[in-house]
DNA sequence: GATGAAAACGGTAGCGCTACCGTTTCGATA
DNA sequence: TATCGAAACGGTAGCGCTACCGTTTTCATC
């Protein structure tokens, strides 16, 4: 069977022989592939018929190849542990249906180093386009994807300055509006409580700072942390012989935050979690410690997770649209890929306060049903 | 500068580029990439620097043509919503870190009609390998992974008969266990809550069902789903023109069912959840109904999430191994590629279950700290 | 029926890389 | 010094596809 020893070929049946058994050229059955449209519907059955008769499986590499470009959309994030980047990601999953894109991800981790690092590989694909999370790029990526050649979008921020796109929110303004909506309610001592900084928990701190000024209150001792001491408790290493992982956003570390908090601050009156589940976590502290929620305590979250509406009382939070941010990547994303319009450079989803009751001080929302 | 009409190269440098500025032959050029030690360290140097001058980026394209394999490892995942497979994506990706392995996700959506199109779609770049969940593939998709030739690892399931290697737990013994241990509890009418039945949940019922048979229990009435009118209320579009998303495992709905439960089966005095989001719901249910957990009603989780130690009373689950089992998968497929041994065909990394005061109805934990 | 433009199809060559094998170099051994 | 095998390097050709352009066919128009 095998010609002999020069060819390298697996065996499996290329565009030539459907175009032998359909008897016309390889380009004109590739056509009849990628753009039926362009070729006789008669001409397009014999081209079918002899796929299904080879079982001929394209390849994508070839493909590639010859056209210059993948039909891959390479997507960093910079965690897959919690739902906030899984729900954008699956926005975008959602936006790619119907195409014959795929979507790759990549985890940086928090990490811009591992991030250019991986911008770097993805590029070497020639993919169609690129998402990147946030804008905290190093200057190589930066210029990196520039050069890309092809439609970057930025998600899950906001910034003047975008790589080419950016479509997002604000975290300050986020931040600032949830912290004026404790305020409003009556609450004067407002902590703010997080696991781990980064630079989207950075803004959301600022507005956080913006609101007390404004409203002339003083900021309590926030806690991002516990002493190295506290924390080995919350440290796992998942496989042995694995780094191990300080997982920030566990609602048991959230509990002795809020411990550690109220020794410092005894005189607190309001939380605002840095996420939902470090919320969910304040929110059974205070159970346990017998502290009246909401009036003696407030908390507030942050993304508005699937649980908030469920929880006794019901949790305060900022809705943040991750999965119409996933989603509208992609819009623009294929709108430029078409030669359409893709919409402004940036584009703000803005946010929305969740009131509910847990900072329902004053009982002013509807008794549940 | 361009050398004329005929030329389709878009001005990147090439391997011959680099090779021609380190005075060496393109083979030699791509050597000194991919086989460093088979050159020697002066040679090695010198395309170093030349990759460098040039800012050389390799082509993966020509490379997956030309060697015939992709350094891409398909995953394929029935959902992105909930964190029970984004905790098996973070275990691939780690298990991928320091080789040159990329993920590319593709979301079946509990659908095998759509897992077989991705199979299909994500062979015709000749992965390197490919991870699928469960084992409820279709028989023409079974058939394309047979015939991929590459490593196809299946996961989160167990088998006698996979397609080649089977990483999981079994869901019928899961469900048994943690049946048992309610029973052994002293529960006596236990339910079964369910937002939506997948093969897997079919197997955790089937579990159940033994666990109640063999202590001679009988059923009650396990309700999976809420009639059609009281649906409307938990179905979402998360953007205009979208198809309506049902999360049937939002906690909100899980108050929903065990309302529905109690009216159905008032004597009920335990229910084993699906999973640890429906728990989390039955958890706030209860509280708001004052029912008394553990000791009028024990709560029952699966997947033990991590905030299951923090609620109040703390959330009895079953643990199963999801980041491990994203590991395993890429620790066989590494061994595998390596043409080391990559382990037995089936592997079974069990479950624990995790016994907390939700269930522990004669107060017999050692109280909280 | 001649004309011209659009539609339909095909040949050639090239995308950038590496498999396959061949050649050269070098150092150890006799 | 002759011999030989391993290490180091290179030429050729091919992976399977499509861009680019050219040729043929079709069909409406004058």
């Amino acid at each position: 069977m095998s010609k002999g020893r020069k060819s390298r070929s697996d065996g499996r049946p290329t565009i030539a022989d459907v175009a032998a058994r359909a008897g016309v050229g390889a380009i004109t059955a590739s056509r009849a592939l990628r753009t039926p449209d362009l070729v006789s519907p008669a001409l397009r059955a014999r081209v079918d018929a002899a796929v299904a008769a080879l079982n001929y499986v394209p390849n994508l590499s070839a493909r590639a190849l010859a056209s210059k470009n993948a039909d891959v959309i390479g997507v960093l994030v910079p965690s897959l542990t919690h739902s906030t980047f899984t729900d954008v990601l699956r926005g975008i999953d959602d936006g790619l249906a119907g195409t014959n894109l795929q979507m790759q991800v990549g985890n940086t981790r928090y990490d811009p180093a591992e991030e250019e690092r991986l911008v770097g590989l993805f590029l070497r694909q020639k993919p169609a386009a690129m998402i990147v999370s946030g804008c905290a790029q190093t200057d190589t990526a930066r210029q990196m994807l520039t050069q890309a050649g092809c439609p970057v979008v930025q998600i899950m921020d906001l910034s003047d300055n975008p790589i080419d796109r950016i479509i997002g929110f604000s975290h300050a303004r986020a931040g600032r509006l949830i912290t004026e909506h404790l305020i409003a309610q009556g609450y004067r001592r407002i902590a703010f409580l997080s696991g781990w900084m980064n630079t989207r928990s950075q803004g959301r701190l600022m507005g956080y700072r913006q609101a007390l000024a404004e409203a002339g209150l003083s900021e309590p001792p926030s806690v991002h942390s516990l002493p190295e001491s506290a924390l080995a408790e919350f440290t796992e290493a998942a496989t042995p012989g694995e780094r191990p992982i300080l997982d920030f956003a566990r609602p048991a570390f959230a509990r002795a935050l809020l411990r550690r908090t109220l020794q410092q601050a005894p005189d607190i009156d309001a939380v605002f979690c840095n996420n939902d589940n470090l919320a969910l976590g304040v929110l059974f502290e205070c159970a346990a410690q017998g502290i009246a929620v909401p009036r003696r305590m407030g908390i507030a979250g942050f993304n508005d997770l699937d649980f908030t509406d469920a929880t006794e009382p019901s949790l305060t939070s900022v809705l943040t649209h991750r999965y119409r941010n996933g989603m509208a990547a992609v819009t623009a994303i294929r709108a430029s890929l078409a030669g359409e319009d893709p919409g402004p450079r940036v584009v703000d989803l803005g946010v929305e306060v969740m009131a509910r009751r847990s900072t329902d001080r004053h009982g002013l929302l509807a008794p549940p049903d």
